[in-house]
DNA sequence: AGCATTACCCGCACGC
DNA sequence: TGCGTGCGGGTAATGC
């Protein structure tokens, strides 16, 4: 469900909510959401107790500071984060709570039961070979087009590897590729010193205009984003493309659904 | 052999 | 009812 933006977007409504409160309990009811610690009795004792003293996120991970460790969140397809009033019985797809001393509850909702929640010390074995920040500095024109001159391999499934850049998904990949007129199925290697500064300057358009817009809702998961409606490819097959009229096509690279205008994205 | 790249697969909900 | 699809990534399999 939530790439970039959208992980941003939950980090910043969080951090007011979160900061400052105290994890009174925590309950499992899907264990295999759990990476580490292995059970959830080691979970719970581990984070009872403790005090929340930041929200923030790199890459796609959630990530809620304490004094003695590191709670990690990755939500990937389906999961989602939602408070229950104090005492509420959990609802159908929430596969773990943490109770709060002012009572409420978080929960981590995940109808797929593909997310991952880490409780650790060293953060540095889940994070350590993520790729650069794509809105941070070190994330250059120059650094971009000397990895993909690096590499040789297509466009759309190298800005997916999260070791390569970390944060885009499925839909930015696709806004930024379009934004930037290059083929999803383009080579790295051929790509030249123009198209670097291109595809540099469209990843950061794109994944901008989302988190301006709160992140992306679409399906049934994740609510209170807006940037849906402003997807000038992503799920927009058949509709014309917003630049030159064409109609949108949809191919699968790397197993993903890709979509990308035929006119104004050559190979 | 050893690295880089690709395919499979994991629950569930939804639309056609 | 049945089938294709999916805001992701770990791991097995394959390619170079």
């Amino acid at each position: 469900m939530p790439e970039l933006p959208e992980v941003e977007t939950i980090a910043r409504i969080l951090r007011p909510e979160l900061i400052g409160r105290r994890i009174v309990a925590a309950q499992v009811y899907w264990p295999r959401t759990l990476a580490a610690p292995a059970t959830p009795a080691e979970f719970g004792r581990a984070l009872s107790g403790e005090t929340i003293e930041s929200v923030s996120r790199r890459a796609k991970y959630l990530l809620l500071l304490f004094k003695r460790g590191n709670l990690l969140i990755h939500l990937r397809m389906s999961g989602d984060l939602r408070f229950l009033a104090a005492r509420e019985a959990p609802g159908k797809h929430d596969r773990l709570t943490l109770t709060l001393d002012n009572g409420r509850i978080l929960a981590f909702n995940d109808p797929r039961k593909f997310g991952r929640i880490w409780f650790l010390n060293d953060a540095a074995p889940v994070l350590g070979r993520l790729g650069p920040e794509p809105l941070e500095d070190n994330f250059s024109a120059e650094w971009l087009y000397a990895a993909l001159q690096a590499r040789h391999r297509q466009l759309k499934p190298l800005l997916l590897d999260q070791t390569f850049l970390a944060g885009l998904g499925n839909i930015y990949t696709d806004e930024a590729l379009h934004l930037a007129g290059l083929h999803p199925a383009r080579i790295s290697a051929t790509i030249s010193t123009q198209e670097a500064v291109r595809l540099h300057q469209a990843i950061r358009a794109a994944l901008t205009a989302g988190i301006d817009n709160n992140g992306a809702s679409i399906d049934w998961v994740y609510r209170g984003g807006s940037f849906q409606n402003h997807f000038r490819v992503y799920g927009r097959t058949g509709q014309p493309c917003p630049v030159c009229g064409a109609p949108i096509q949809r191919i699968v690279i790397g197993q993903r659904g890709t979509h990308f205008c035929p006119a104004c994205q050559l190979r």
